[in-house]
DNA sequence: GTTGACCTTCCAGTGCAGGGGAAGGTCAAC
DNA sequence: GTTGACCTTCCCCTGCACTGGAAGGTCAAC
C-alpha cells in the first residue's frame, strides 16, 4: 500500500509517517519502481504502538528505545516497566506542584475578588498577581 | 544602572532583559553617551511582576497585555481577574486530564508487574503500553 | 598601553512533533 | 492526451522563552 492509504488507515498523515521514518520510529520500506514507498499492513501494530506510547505522554525518543528493543529481538518488558514507573512519578510530580500553583492561584483569585479599582496601586504593577 | 547591574538585582541575565525590551515587556530605557542602555531602580517591581506572573504559568505575551493596560494609565484589575479565571478553569482541566491518565497508566504498571519475558508477544511491540 | 570585564548588535540554535509549500515525477481515469 | 490526485525530496516555519556566540566598542584599573 502507498504511504497516504497507510496514513490513512494508522489515523495519521503522510508528512508525519515520512518524519517517523527520518526519525527511525519506522524502518524504511520497499520502493516501488517508481520510487514510492510500498507498505505492507504489518506496520500497522507498530503505528499504533506509537499512538499508545504518545497517549501515555512519552516521547517519540523513549518510544523508539522500545521499538529499538524489539528490533533487535528483545522482548521490552523490563524497560517498559521501568519506563511507566518513570512516567508514573512524573506524573505524580506534575500533578502535585499544579495542584499546589492551583491552591496559589485560587487564593489570589479570591483576593483579586473584593478588590475595586480605586483600590489599586500602580507601584507594583498590580497587586493582586 | 547598567544592564548587568540591573539583570543581578533582580534576579535574571542581561540577555533575558534584551529580549524582554525586544518583546515590549520592558520599556526602551535611556542611553549613555556610549550607547549603553541605562536603568534606573524603577523598573525592578515591573520585574517583578514579571517573575510573578511567569510563576503563575502565564506566558510573555499574557504578561505584556497586564503591563499594556497598566502603561496605557489603567487599572488591570479587570483583565487580570479575567486572566486568573482562565488559567484555573486551564489548571483544573489540565489537572483532571493528568490524573486519569495517571491511572490509566497506574493500571498499565500493575499489569505489566505480572508479566514475564516470555509471555510477550511481538505482535504488537508491547502488549503492556 | 594593555588587560579584562563589561557593553553593543545581529544571527542562529535549543526541544518537541510535526506542518507548509515548492518543484518536479507518476499513475489511473476520462 | 490531459486532468487531477497522488507521490518524491528539499528546506523552512511554528510556539515558547530564552541561550550561545561572533565581531566589535567602552571603561576602569594597573
Amino acid at each position: 500500500m502507498r504511504i497516504g492509504e497507510l496514513a490513512q488507515a494508522a489515523g495519521t498523515t503522510a508528512k508525519t509517517l515520512r518524519f517517523y521514518e527520518e526519525r527511525g520510529l519506522l524502518p524504511e520500506t520497499g520502493r516501488t519502481l517508481s520510487g514510492y514507498r510500498d507498505y505492507t499492513r504489518g506496520v500497522l501494530p507498530r503505528l499504533d504502538f506509537i499512538h499508545r506510547g504518545q497517549a501515555a505522554g512519552f516521547t517519540l525518543a523513549q518510544i523508539k528505545q522500545v521499538l529499538d528493543i524489539r528490533d533487535d529481538g528483545h522482548a521490552p518488558c523490563t524497560h517498559v516497566r521501568d519506563l511507566l514507573d518513570q512516567r508514573l512519578a512524573d506524573l505524580d510530580a506534575q500533578i502535585r506542584s499544579l495542584t499546589a500553583l492551583r491552591a496559589t492561584i485560587g487564593d489570589l483569585r479570591r483576593r483579586a475578588d473584593v478588590a475595586t479599582d480605586s483600590h489599586c496601586r500602580a507601584d507594583s504593577v498590580c497587586q493582586y498577581l
